[in-house]
DNA sequence: CTGTTAGCGCATTCAA
DNA sequence: TTGAATGCGCTAACAG
């Protein structure tokens, strides 16, 4: 019957013919053991199929070996990557990932975090959306490391991507390329990561003595469904833009998809540059050009930096900021700007130039 | 100092004036609590930032809130979806998910289920690789949920694609389009997937009085990075198929990718059809006629399950299996097959073509 | 080298 | 309606 007892250890010692605590220290290489002894207690282990109770364990013992990882969106590729990276190097540190996906709403998050508190985890390395969720996390004393973004800069670790370096790296590669009116297709800028990305758009003309039109930068707001509508309007009015830079793998999938649509040739009519660099990415054609974020990386900094914190006590440095630095990957979906009036000609070719430009 | 203890429900109790069962009690709509007490207990716990110790309590308990899901790969978009799928659904039955991949690994697998058992979670849910996880688990009383694939067909619950309708489907579809010579691409079929998707591709040329030319049939192993040269090879031995099925989506980008690099035209000269259905799919040209499998909702469906077991007791027969239909998205990807001899032509101007067919 | 004792934090009898 | 006592399974002192 399903009624029976689970095993424990005190089975295990009678099994044995020792002590619970004899099993206990053979169990955990802790203190003495006699050699025989030992092999009696394996072998009762082996035979009873027992597997020691962790709950009991780290209530005894005050911590456990597993690790909370919250982020926002398994089934983005970008977040995919970086909790494999994460994972990985948890693992080869022997403890585990407990994983939590918040879909980016705040109360989600604080409920998640509240479940990480609640089971006693040493530390939490997660995509911060609410400060509230960091501050409970560290009022508890739990470590954690903010990854790909940061909500709290001063109080907790983090592990970046250089937002600003990258976006930097795209747009001089378009001015390069003699594009002088580049649009920025962003998110939000409430995250760190889409305000170093505008930044990074904005230093990239500064330093090259180009102004940025205000009109060429677009805010698609968090729901991804509303991207490529917005896309479609920032194309319908602004006909002479040149080249587009999307701020992250779902937005570069909207540009792509409404370039797409509409006929629009890439890169001779618009140049495209994605942040995130995806497998799909080169598959398409033209294959994209794109700033790789090294998201596996970023995971496995952020494990390697919330273990180090477990190892080296209190004395070590609060809030370490690491930066990954981001790559742009140059392939076919950039290139020199072509005569812009090629683009009116071609669009009004497509079924989705319909809708008269308001321009 | 961080050195402070932990708060217990003793301060809790302290602080509220009342007993530690009180404060339980309250927590726990348990029993009777008289309103104003159970109101001083609430501020008390506020202002104290308790949060109870799931340690102790699943100790005392004997179970908890948490099922344990086992996949094999984060980073494949698939599981990703499954993994989504099954969380959501947990999630608004109360319970967490606590993840775990193991790399389609037997030995990490068998470690991550000998974790879940040390948590005493109540249930996992997995895409199994060997049978000795699933055995481990259920020999602890822990009930599984087989998600994707099966291994153990006879004891545990499972809920898995239709494989055989599905590779059916696509079949019976480029037969319909006249096709003769259909190759398969398969990873192996020690798995349920893969050898559910051959057998419908079997019974499909069956069905239409086609023999199968073995030759067609080819094992790619589960090393993505294998499959592609495999494809290679494939087309260089049978310069006359007219059509490929790939039996999951890493086959299909590899088939994909090849086709590119020779400059074989999709789907003038060889059709494709991915088992998968993934947004990539979608953006290349020609968009992909794909075989979904709809895996967010086999996540669902898994969670429903598992749940269902926690909820009716042991009088629930064992070993439920439930069946998801996928679906046939007919693209851009299928056609009538072309005169063949077009394809010898086309491939010589490809730089792949230069190692000479054993043809 | 090994056994006895105690207690981690909590939920639950059982009395009051 | 509440409190005191008990024990979940385990590890860490402390004796022996």
């Amino acid at each position: 019957m399903q009624t029976r007892r689970r095993t424990t250890i005190a089975d295990v010692a009678a099994r044995a013919g020792v002590s619970t605590s004899t099993v206990s220290r053979a169990l955990n290489d802790r203190g003495y053991v006699a050699s025989p002894v030992r092999a009696r207690v394996i072998a009762a282990v082996q035979s009873l199929g027992y597997v020691p109770d962790v709950n009991a364990r780290n209530l005894r013992v005050g911590s456990r070996m597993d690790v909370g990882v919250l982020i926002s969106d398994l089934r983005n590729p970008f977040y995919a990557e970086l909790a494999a990276g994460i994972e990985g190097r948890l693992r080869e540190a022997g403890y585990h990932m407990l994983l939590v996906n918040d879909g980016g709403d705040p109360d989600e998050e604080l409920a998640a975090v509240r479940t990480f508190a609640a089971m006693r985890v040493p530390g939490v390395i997660m995509t911060p959306v609410g400060d509230a969720a960091v501050a409970t996390l560290i009022r508890h004393g739990i470590h954690v490391v903010q990854a790909d973004r940061v909500v709290d800069p001063a109080g907790a670790d983090s592990v970046t991507s250089a937002n600003d370096a990258g976006a930097r790296l795209a747009v001089r590669h378009l001015l390069g390329l003699a594009h002088e009116r580049i649009a920025m297709l962003i998110d939000e800028t409430a995250w760190t990561t889409g305000a170093g990305r505008l930044a990074g758009y904005r230093s990239a003309h500064a330093d090259a003595g180009i102004p940025v039109d205000e009109e060429l930068i677009v805010f698609t707001g968090l729901q991804s469904a509303s991207a490529q509508p917005r896309v479609a309007r920032l194309l319908d009015e602004q006909p002479d833009l040149t080249a587009i830079l999307a701020a992250n793998n779902l937005l570069a999938q909207a540009a792509f998809n409404e370039l797409q649509d509409r006929g629009i040739l890439i890169p001779q009519q618009v140049s495209l540059v994605a942040y995130d660099d995806l497998a799909w990415m080169t598959m398409v054609v033209p294959k994209l050009t794109a700033v790789s974020q090294h998201a596996q990386e970023i995971g496995r900094r952020s494990a390697d930096l919330l273990i180090s914190r477990f190892q080296n006590g209190p004395g070590w440095p609060a809030g370490v900021s690491l930066l990954v630095q981001p790559t742009l990957m140059i392939r076919d979906s950039t290139d020199r700007p072509a005569d812009r009036r090629l683009q009116p000609a071609a669009r009004t070719s497509a079924p989705h130039a319909a809708s008269p430009p308001s321009a």
